[in-house]
Parts: structure tokens; sequence; C-alpha cells
DNA sequence: TGACAAGGGTTATAACGTAACATAACATCA
DNA sequence: TGATGTTATGTTACGTTATAACCCTTGTCA
């Protein structure tokens, strides 16, 4: 098994993910005063903590860091700022694995569609157009009519597969 | 909207379940001595009871019903039982409300994809082999190996689609 | 017949999520 | 300015989903 071919920049890829947070955060600002609605500190910390991670967090790890940075929270408070920003469409919610992560294209409605690592836990949002229209296909087959769209695909990444390939032969 | 369209039996439409369970309960018989693994009655009752029902089922609503019929049955029983029936592909657990729903075609190994309906509640399991395609398309470019997947497409079927439009006019 | 594996019983608890009510912060308008 | 309505957060309690750990029973087989 060969590892030439070219890929994105993703998740799972070498980045400087201060800038994702920078620019994550900056977008989600300019979008909640866009709408009018408050961005406010505890949303924005969990924005922030969500982005900061490199895995999907679950809500209980969320609240367990605000409470180490004073915020004096209990469940309801995080689950609110997180159906805030799943409402605002700046995270997405993991339901395979109860856990959320921040949206990469937050200002463009969309479903999020995910494969996740079970080597390393990090999540890729993919882009899945020609899914999107299979599915339409099929669910105009059934005449269903599509509300929300839970794609989660485990699996193995590019960079464990090849660390697992190091391992062996090493 | 018309709905003209000439649908598949499936789920969501009339039909005999009775003997969909029968059939359902006779190929997991057949399946488990094929592979000599044990369906014990408990696993069996299990599985009849989550055919039996138009929904899927949760664990705990489960639970309640084989304590009605006199199993003496703790969580952990039936989350064994869930699992054995998981592992031998006669059901399938639906993440995204934590509930469980027989196999139609538990004889190929296959990803459980579905269609949920919001308003009654049943579930349709999907055969997507262009989706398929689509989806290993997708992870080639990413470089990534797919274990599992969760699909799960919530919305409003075509049954209660209609019903609400005879209510709206009528 | 005793070692072993598999299945299930039992207790306790972890992990995830929400209802309901109280209070605080903010806006706005007489 | 302060009465009022609205939105956001604090707080308590509890509901729901899932698993860990330990033990006992039963069947199998050398």
């Amino acid at each position: 098994m060969t590892s030439d071919a070219t890929q994105p920049t993703t998740a799972f890829c070498q980045h400087d993910h201060n800038h994702c947070i920078d620019s994550a955060m900056a977008q989600a600002r300019h979008l909640c005063q866009q709408r009018g609605v408050r961005l406010t500190p505890i949303r924005q910390r969990v924005l922030e903590l969500v982005w900061q991670s490199h895995q999907p967090l679950g809500a209980y790890t969320l609240l367990g860091l605000l409470a180490e940075e004073g915020f004096n929270s209990a469940p309801p408070t995080i689950y609110r700022a997180l159906e805030f920003l799943q409402h605002e469409g700046l995270i997405h919610k993991l339901a395979s694995i109860n856990a959320f992560t921040g949206c990469c294209n937050p200002g463009t409605p969309h479903e999020g569609h995910f494969f996740l690592c079970l080597s390393c836990h990090q999540a890729l949002e993919i882009d899945t157009s020609t899914l999107q229209h299979s599915l339409q296909n099929s669910a105009g087959k059934h005449g269903f009519s599509i509300a929300q769209q839970t794609i989660e695909i485990t699996g193995c990444c590019a960079q464990c597969q090849s660390k697992q390939n190091t391992e062996n032969h090493g």
C-alpha cells in the first residue's frame, strides 16, 4: 500500500492550528453580529475550547475545562451554549460519539459529514456533494423528505495508517 | 405535490409484519447455528421484541418489556444481548436516537443506513450502493480507511407527509 | 471429575442530558 | 430613572443511557 496520493490540508495534516482558531472565532463573531445574536463570554469560550481541541469534545469535558477557568457552570449551562452554537451552525454534534466539533464552514448552512479516526480520535469534516446527490435520489424514491443528516464514518486516517505501518515494519 | 410515484414495500408501507418477524427469527436461528454461536432465550426474545416494534427500541424500553415477561434482568443483561445481536449483524444501532432496530438483510454483512421519520418514528433501512461508492471515493481522496458507517437521515416519510397534507386541506 | 469458557445475575456507578425554577444582565420606553 | 419585558445564566434535582466489576450457573471436554 502506498501513500503517494497528494492530500488536501485537513484536520489530519500538520498545520498552524492557532490560525484555524483565530479565523473561526473571527468568523463566528462576524456571523453573530450580522444575525443580531449574542456571542456571550460562555458561548465564545465554549467555541474556542471546541476549536482548540484536536479531537471532538464531550459536554462534560467542556464543563470541566470551563470549571478550571472559574466559570461556575453546571450541565445546563454547557448544553445551552452548545445548543446555541449548533443552531448558529458554528459547531456540529457527532451523535455516534456524543461529542462536538467546530464547523469548518459556518457561513454556508450545511450538514456535517465526518470521518472519525479511531486511532487519533480526530474528526475530519468532509464535503459530500456527490453523496448528497445519491441520498436525495434515494429519498426521492421512497418519497422521504430529508430534514437532518447524521453521517459519521469511523476508521483510520492516513497519518495513523502510515504510523502503524512504520511500527509494524520497523 | 403529488404522490403518484410507485414505492417499494418498506417499513413505511402496510404489510404483514408477522411474516417479517417469523422470517427474521428463522433466518437468525439459521445464521447462529451456521456460525456455531448461541441464540439463547434472552437473545432470541430481545431480537423478537425489536422486530415486533414498529419503531426502533431503546435499551431500557426493552428492559421493561423483558421485565414484564418475568425475565429478571438488569441493564448489563440487555446490553450484552444487544451487543451479541449487533455483532452477529442481526440488529443495527441508531446512534442518533440511541435505539435498536432489526436488520433486514442479516445474511450479508453491510452497514446500516437509515431514514428515520420524525413523525411516526419508524426507521427504514435503505440500500445505498451509489452512496457507498461516493463515500469510498471521498475516503480514498483523504487516504482514510473506513471501518464503520453511521448514516442516519431524519425527516418525514411519504405516509406522514400525505397524512399531514390531508389534515391541512381537509 | 475437575478445569475451563460462556452466559447471565447483581450491585454500583459512570456518562450523558434535561426539567423546572431562581436570578442576573440587558434593552427600551414612558 | 425606574418599571417592564426579554434573554442569558445559575442552581437543584433528576431522568436516561451505558458500563465496570464481581460472582454464580451451566455446559463442555480432556
